[in-house]
DNA sequence: CAAAACAATGACACCGTTGTCATTTTTTGT
DNA sequence: ACAAAAAATGACAACGGTGTCATTGTTTTG
């Protein structure tokens, strides 16, 4: 029988229709319990990620769950406790206590946690495959799905050099993650390839969130001579920048264009909609599932290069011409 | 063995201590499968949803993992095709193809799928353990856990009736939720017991999405006596207002009160921040999952009385006092 | 045409846990 | 002190698949 289901070879064609008669009449599913005993495979992918969920890893897990039930696996959420700064053999034990009771054939890991090196470094020596979304600036086994965000942070740099901005404030995202330092590179090549000179005072640090896009604007908005064009570097500090904006009296966009990145709700909740880069975020985890699983059934290794996804710029109201000045 | 990890009766307490001192120094654990096999239990729920996550949906399922790793379950996400408006058979035959494969000891159900009548049929007709988040319209067997949306939006209700208004408008959710009517009759009974008659033409249908806040939004205020305070039935649909007052010119709150409901993230990313309804959304997901599995292993019957969380009326800026007229 | 190669299928052990029954040891009651 | 009851523990089958080996039937080859 399970030589018929699994079409193994040497069966004859009608012992196969009988079966197969017999399994769609009787209903018969085979149970995943006694597969899983005996293959010692769960078929069961676990999702580790800490934050309680944005709506960043929500896209994600969409695209990541129809991967699963696609491939006959489950999608399972796993929630360690805070691993961030502890030792390496803490956060071993801690993600073996967590990951051995469901015993996942593979795992997920989205930014931050693919960033972070320790984190890496445990799962690297528990042996599980893994896949991560989002760019890793660390050496690590297994599948990476990402955009480019280097070219499209510059795309949306020259965006804004085209209107004819020459003072383009940046935001930076947290520094532990990837995205951060490419992002950053893209907006320098822009303004490089502009001959426009970078400057420092238009530089402002961010973690991802409203609240330190909000400070870092009005940092930016009262130097003495302000930037006529912000990029933030994601939506919510880019909201952030526009309340900042906002509580100054500035007329958006007339006296200062913001772009943001990835295209989340929040970026067509304002006035003006943002300007803004699509990362598509359901395709990443879907991508990054089904290569998972290739990889872990073929017990090929995993490609070396990561695989790219397409982004797309989409120009909203939030970016315009400089005033004359 | 077994009977010294299970706490089974009939066990020299010597034994007991060399047993465990085995298993802590082997780190045995035992295997999931093989306890599946033979106990006939997956040790898995699925959250059952069709959206591809909201903010909403987040919170609960960041409570549901949470309780689920207390008790040594997995949660699994499980999204349905589109189910709406099928036939009950067709519903039982889709749910029977993603639910068999995985076999879960229970689902966890979130509005609005919870308060779909045929899915419950189907639900019933599988014969799985179920809870549910959110008031239900109908009679279910299962856990339900909710807070009081009739006496939350009555509170609401009465804030801005204490602040002194008296044309108040109301923009409803999605007809086929049971939240929907409860936050409509606890704005109609605050209206009743301070005397002031309900207006028809206050009362907006809406969808729970900002476009549809939007447009109700719109039309309140086209009125030939537009309100002086809106309640919107979630946050989303409270931004809509904001968006469409703004576009009218308005000032806010001096021209109009909103109050949302939900506490959801947008609800401070606006100016003003919206005076809202907190929802304590990770314990309604953990009280689900602890109080379903409790159901299932006691093989009690569910409890009859729905759990009932504790919400909380944030005040913020948006809400203040009429102008003279 | 026999021998060998191959195809088709039956039979069965094994995965790791736990419920049940059998057996041995201890306690209780008269 | 001895039978009976109770407690403690060993032994083992069963859960439902699948990999392997054994057996039978069929085709190819020298």
């Amino acid at each position: 029988m399970s030589r018929v289901l699994n079409d193994e070879p040497h069966v004859q064609e009608s012992v196969q229709k009988r079966v197969r008669a017999a399994v769609d009449e009787l209903g018969y599913i085979p149970s995943r319990s006694a597969r899983s005993l005996r293959g010692n495979k769960s078929y069961t992918i676990s999702l580790v990620c800490h934050t309680g969920g944005n709506v960043y890893i929500n896209a994600i897990q969409f695209g990541a769950v129809l991967a699963c039930q696609d491939h006959g696996y489950g999608l399972q959420v796993l929630l360690p406790p805070p691993l961030a700064g502890r030792s390496l053999s803490e956060i071993i034990a801690t993600l073996e206590k967590l990951y051995i009771p469901q015993r996942p054939d593979g795992i997920l890991l989205v930014s931050p946690l693919a960033n972070d090196p320790t984190i890496n470094a445990a799962i690297e020596a528990l042996g599980i495959p893994a896949a991560r979304v989002g760019p890793v600036n660390i050496e690590v086994n297994g599948v990476v799905v990402q955009i480019d965000d280097f070219k499209a942070t510059k795309e949306a740099t020259e965006h804004l050099i085209q209107l004819g901005h020459k003072r383009i404030g940046f935001i930076r995202g947290s520094e532990d993650q990837a995205t951060t330092h490419e992002r950053f590179n893209g907006y320098c090549e822009a303004l490089r390839e502009a001959n426009i000179s970078i400057a420092p005072e238009l530089i402002q640090s961010g973690k991802f969130v409203f609240e330190s896009g909000l400070a870092a604007g009005e940092k930016l908005l009262s130097l003495a001579t302000p930037p006529t064009a912000i990029f933030a570097s994601n939506d919510d500090m880019a909201a952030g920048t526009i309340m900042a904006a906002i509580k100054r009296g500035l007329q958006l966009p007339r006296d200062l264009s913001i772009v943001g990145f990835d295209n989340s709700e929040i970026s067509v909740r304002l006035l003006p909609h943002i300007t803004t880069v699509h990362q598509p975020l359901r395709e990443l985890g879907e991508v990054a599932i089904s290569s998972l699983i290739k990889t872990m059934s073929s017990k090929n290794k995993a490609p070396e290069q990561p695989f790219i996804l397409p982004h797309k710029l989409i120009v909203r109201e939030s970016t315009t011409a400089p005033m004359k000045s």
